[in-house]
DNA sequence: AGCACGCCGACT
DNA sequence: GTCGGCGTGCTC
């Protein structure tokens, strides 16, 4: 009688035994239906093992091996105990995410042939020098390399990936491209068929029905699929070909999932192609501050791409002093006459702002009473278009009072400023120009979002507010002017992270004004123009603000110079989520080298959420194995902790949220 | 995580 | 008398 080892989706970090006749190791990777307990359940088979820890009589038989597809390669299930491994999370738990819904229920898609797309020869634009030194670095590399493809916006980063993506095509293999949001796979995908009309494209993201994405999986699975275009759930697509890797937009955050799986598929994709032995080109004209790191240290190399491809110059970027000057509803003399110079000129103006809804909160004047939400740590948004009071942590929403429910105060005002309000004002001062705003409300579903989209691109628009939905991605080619309102928030957020993602957000929206007769303006109010994230803006220099910013971590001792992991708990009473936490670091001592340091747990900045107390540790280490080895043998213990019924934790290892 | 078993309070 | 609350323990 043989046997078959399964990972299957239960929290457990352990493997099950079952008794299987007629098993051999070409069944690994096929998915089996086991008992489990009362019930059934389908996982993958990882190990044909001689003998097992369980005790025979323990041991069922397994109800059916699933022979109907190709088993899942051997570095498929490789990659999967990676992260397992890397990410504290069970192994059955990471594949159960990595497969498609409807092969992790044990069901096959319907099968339908792919087809190339369409056969018109493709446009091939000419490179510039820079463009070609980078071409070449990548299409001469055929084992791992991470190359760190640094380029202004408009330089044609996707040109380069293009091409490298081509050279892998001549040489029969797949490649892999991924991109931090859904919105961004369409216009993408477009553009890759376009150049590749014989190579059979398919995208992998949670937007693609059921069926479509099994199918998407099993034509990467049996190699018929030359590339592979998706958001980070792609990362985990079987590609027995692998000749290329390909992460675009490479610092943005929805590179790291915030749940179940904390995954950055940045970082895995880069195991990957260490795996296979295949380059990787991360893309971005921000990279990360640690991707830049190892660029400079050599472990990435850096390709520069400063020139720019398309025909308009780089945007004059200029801050706008606002300590001496009397704001108009928050808006500067300069920034109202730019404005007003575009709106003259039949030209169309972006004003960002990165808070949705009409003010941030609501206060009485009287009584100090605020618009706080009642189960989060959060206040209460004042959505004046739909008359609404919303918190946009939890969704709790009400009418707005006219008076003050504590005191009964008449005098109840809307404080601080979100593109509602700046729309409305920006109306009133421009009653002639017409004014659209663009966040999650107004563009609430991707049909929404394509309409407005529509009339930008129509001109129908003078005027577009909106918040960091309008950085990404797209091109305004009316564009000539963006200004940016209240950013200064972000440089002294108590998050070390904020002022790079500020400064790759002001450089990303920046990036959308301009056109080929007539440069960009970007206009930043702030209190602080003096500012070296500022000063490095208007000189359009990464490199200065990166390399200070990388003497500040240092400095200080944050990441990339130290590796985190973050132990969370959140339960109904603060007190038992930090005396989870106690225990945990109790538990953590007899393990702690000197390589390994445990902070004290403490709630967190946002100590609650949907009235559930949150409170976390950090642990910290200079050496990423130190930690590694660290959390393995930690999270075996948690996994022991008793733990109330109405508390959960979880283990976020390389957080990018404090 | 599910799902069983198990031992105490207010209902037809 | 029993329906059901959720504590605790197990899953090859």
């Amino acid at each position: 009688m043989g046997m078959i080892r399964v990972a299957l989706d239960v929290p457990l970090p352990r493997l099950f035994d079952y008794l299987a006749d007629d098993v051999s190791i070409e069944d690994i990777g096929c998915r089996a239906r086991v008992p489990f307990g009362t019930g059934e359940k389908i996982g993958v088979i990882v190990a044909i093992p001689a003998q097992s820890e369980q005790s025979a009589d323990k041991l069922k038989p397994v109800t059916a091996i699933l022979r109907d597809m190709l088993p899942l390669p051997a570095e498929w299930i490789a990659l999967c105990e990676f992260c397992a491994r890397y990410y504290q999370h069970p192994l059955g738990a990471v594949m159960s995410f990595a497969l498609p819904p409807l092969l992790r229920r044990g069901k096959l898609p319907r099968r339908k042939a792919l087809a190339p797309i369409n056969a018109n020869p493709p446009a091939v634009p000419l490179l510039l020098p820079e463009q070609a030194t980078a071409v070449a670095a990548i299409g001469a590399g055929e084992g791992f390399e991470t190359y760190l493809l640094h380029g202004v916006t408009g330089s044609g980063k996707t040109e380069v990936y293009l091409r490298a993506i081509e050279a892998q095509l001549a040489r029969g293999r797949q490649a892999l491209m991924l991109v931090p949001e859904i919105a961004l796979t369409p216009q993408l995908e477009g553009r890759v068929a376009a150049r590749f009309p014989g190579a059979r494209i398919v995208s992998a993201h949670s937007g693609v029905a059921d069926a479509a994405r099994a199918r998407a999986f099993l034509d990467a699975l049996e190699g018929r699929a030359d590339i592979v275009l998706g958001t980070r759930l792609a990362v985990f697509m079987p590609l027995p070909r692998l000749g290329l890797i390909v992460v675009d937009e490479e610092h943005d955050a929805s590179f790291k999932q915030q749940d179940g799986l904390r995954y950055s598929a940045r970082d895995v994709a880069v195991f990957r192609a260490k795996q296979m032995n295949v380059p990787i080109v991360l893309g971005s004209a921000t990279p990360s501050l640690e991707s830049f790191h190892h660029a400079r240290s050599g472990r990435y190399r850096l390709l520069s791409l400063n020139q720019r491809a398309v025909a308009e110059a780089m945007p004059t970027v200029r801050t706008v002093d606002t300590r001496r000057e009397k704001l108009q509803d928050g808006l500067s003399a300069a920034l109202l006459e730019a404005l007003g110079l575009r709106l003259a000129r039949g030209e169309q103006s972006l004003v960002f702002l990165n808070r949705r809804g009409f003010a941030p909160v609501l206060a009485c004047a009287a009584c100090g009473w605020i618009s706080r939400c009642c189960r989060c740590a959060a206040n209460r948004v004042v959505h004046l278009a739909d008359k609404r009071l919303r918190c946009h942590h939890c969704g709790l929403e009400a009418g707005i009072p006219h008076a003050c429910p504590d005191c009964g105060n008449l005098d109840i005002q809307p404080f601080g400023r979100g593109t509602q309000r700046l729309e409305a004002a920006l109306q009133e001062r421009f009653p002639q120009a017409r004014v659209l705003r663009i966040d999650r409300d107004s563009a609430s579903t991707p049909t929404k979002w394509q309409a407005l989209l529509q009339q930008i691109h129509a001109g129908e628009v003078d005027i577009l507010i909106g918040t960091q939905m309008l950085a990404k991605g797209h091109d305004f080619p009316r564009l000539t002017l963006v200004g940016a309102v209240g950013a200064d928030a972000a440089l002294f957020a108590a998050d070390f992270r904020a002022p790079e993602r500020l400064f790759a957000q002001l450089m990303q929206v920046g990036g959308r004004s301009g056109r080929a007769d007539l440069a960009g303006e970007v206009l930043i109010q702030t209190e602080y123009p003096d500012h070296p994230l500022y000063l490095a803006l208007t000189d359009h220099d990464y490199l200065r603000f990166a390399i200070a910013q990388l003497a500040e971590r240092e400095q200080a001792g944050f990441p990339p110079f130290a590796f985190q992991a973050l132990l969370r708990a959140e339960a109904p009473h603060v007190e038992v989520a930090l005396a989870f936490l106690q225990n945990a670091a109790a538990a953590a001592a007899p393990l702690l080298g000197d390589a390994v340091m445990l902070y004290d747990p403490v709630p967190m900045r946002m100590y609650r959420m949907n009235n559930l107390e949150r409170a976390q540790l950090l642990v910290e280490s200079s050496s990423r194995p130190a930690l590694q080895q660290f959390l393995g043998r930690w999270s075996e213990r948690l996994g022991g902790l008793k733990t109330p019924r109405t508390s959960r934790w979880h283990l976020d290892v390389d957080p990018i949220e404090l």
